[in-house]
DNA sequence: GGAATAGTGTCTCTCAGACACTATGAC
DNA sequence: GTCATAGTGTCTGAGAGACACTATTCC
């Protein structure tokens, strides 16, 4: 039986991108203001084409296949052409899908996650719009859907893995730390139970397990008591034996 | 400016049908063989189409955008044609992609993963062929990788959700849900915690919450004691607030 | 010294793991 | 009674929650 040929889909990428501001994680060392809480946005750009120009949307873009080796390096390219973003992590979160939900065409989207830390996004695409993850609404075609599925995967990865490290700089405290486990989960951590799981993390390295946090000699100095920067022994996500 | 249309890549899907059988879930309540242990099966359906014809594979079929109103709908209409199966546990699983793993062309497929209690196979489709799910391999494109991917998602889920009950009939026994979940998980579980997890395990219903096993008037009889059967207070995904 | 943040020591209480025990029905 | 499965009672040990405490820096 020769294989019959279907009518194809239209086929597109889109990408959640969040990162966190406030708190200790980006105010300057030296500020003097009364520690103000930390918190998730996701990053928005003004769309260009049709529909819906102008309207801030999650990046997104058709799927290209004479230049994309497969959905991840489609998604990859987006956050370059539009956030000017290289090597961030990304991983894919769901596949909407319907014959409604674009008004040209069946249509199908496959949405990627994306953290950055908030430092990497000053140097890149002038355009951004950040928006809080949790009040992220009004947006075009099913986003607002997408925005919140993908908060929701962020914050459920966080209660066992080490997921919420990607939207730190490689160096970094334990107190800018738990502020972003505490922004994602949405509820304070008790600070010496967060740090002991945290300090007790081991990561298998071959035969051996090392500490997941490892300490470096340079420490981040403000008004007050310096604080020891860490680095993570693996860019892999670490799953925590229990839950927090 | 006008959105310009990108060719566009072939689009399926596919489903890993998961199944337990052996051990108290399948066998006639009369049988006189000492236990033997349940096992996760894949679902295979030997491939009529090019390429590959003949092949066990795991089914799927091409998205027909007249058709299915979305993807979700293409892979229940998937598992209706070529196992005879409806009503089934179906939830999205991950989406494969790439210039390379279809020989014809670039091809998008996204993949599903459902459950299905052994008894409504067999009065399905007659050339399903069963695979014990953790040793499936050699099969064709990358459904290896799927298999594998669906059974790691399986056995991730059972650690903190419901979600094996779904391999049970309507009415279950506790000994048949302990030997699910053991199949699923790939080791022993403590029988008494166990039953003080699962007896414990609460479902909001508004404001009010419920036991999730409901005890029936029935039980299920054999050469020895006999057991109280249960069923479910919902159809629903629950979690535990727990690990195993 | 005070203010503010960084970091630790330790108690308690919950709950999963362990396992011995009882219960029931066919024979 | 025995056999086999169904189902329970209870101890314990690990570890998260709670919170008081000490440490370090700038002023």
């Amino acid at each position: 039986m020769v294989s019959y040929e279907f009518p194809r889909p239209i086929a597109t990428v889109d990408v959640v991108l969040f990162t966190v501001i406030g708190g200790q994680v980006t105010e300057p060392a030296d500020r003097a203001s009364p520690r103000d809480e930390a918190s998730v946005q996701v990053v928005l750009v003004p769309r260009r084409a049709e529909p819906f120009p102008g309207a801030p949307a999650i990046p997104g873009g058709y799927l290209r296949i004479g230049e994309d080796a497969d959905l991840a390096a489609a998604a990859a390219r987006v956050l370059r052409e539009k956030c000017g973003l290289r090597e961030v992590f990304l991983e894919q979160l769901f596949t909407y899908s319907g014959a409604t939900r674009d008004p040209r065409d069946w249509s199908l989207t496959t949405a990627y996650y994306a953290l950055v830390p908030h430092e990497l996004l000053r140097g890149a695409a002038a355009d951004l719009v950040l928006r809080p993850a949790d009040r992220a609404s009004g947006l075009p075609f099913d986003h607002d859907r997408i925005v919140a599925d993908g908060l929701r995967r962020l914050r459920g990865k966080a209660t066992y893995t080490t997921l919420p490290t990607n939207l730190l700089p490689p160096r970094f405290t334990l107190s800018q730390l738990e502020e972003v486990y505490e922004a994602v989960l949405g509820r304070k951590v008790h600070t010496s139970s967060f740090r002991r799981k945290m300090g007790e993390l081991e990561v298998r390295v071959g035969a051996e397990a090392t500490p997941f946090l490892q300490k470096t000699e340079q420490s981040r100095r403000g008004k007050f008591r310096p604080a020891v920067m860490y680095r993570k022994a693996t860019a892999e996500l670490v799953s925590f034996p229990q839950y927090f």
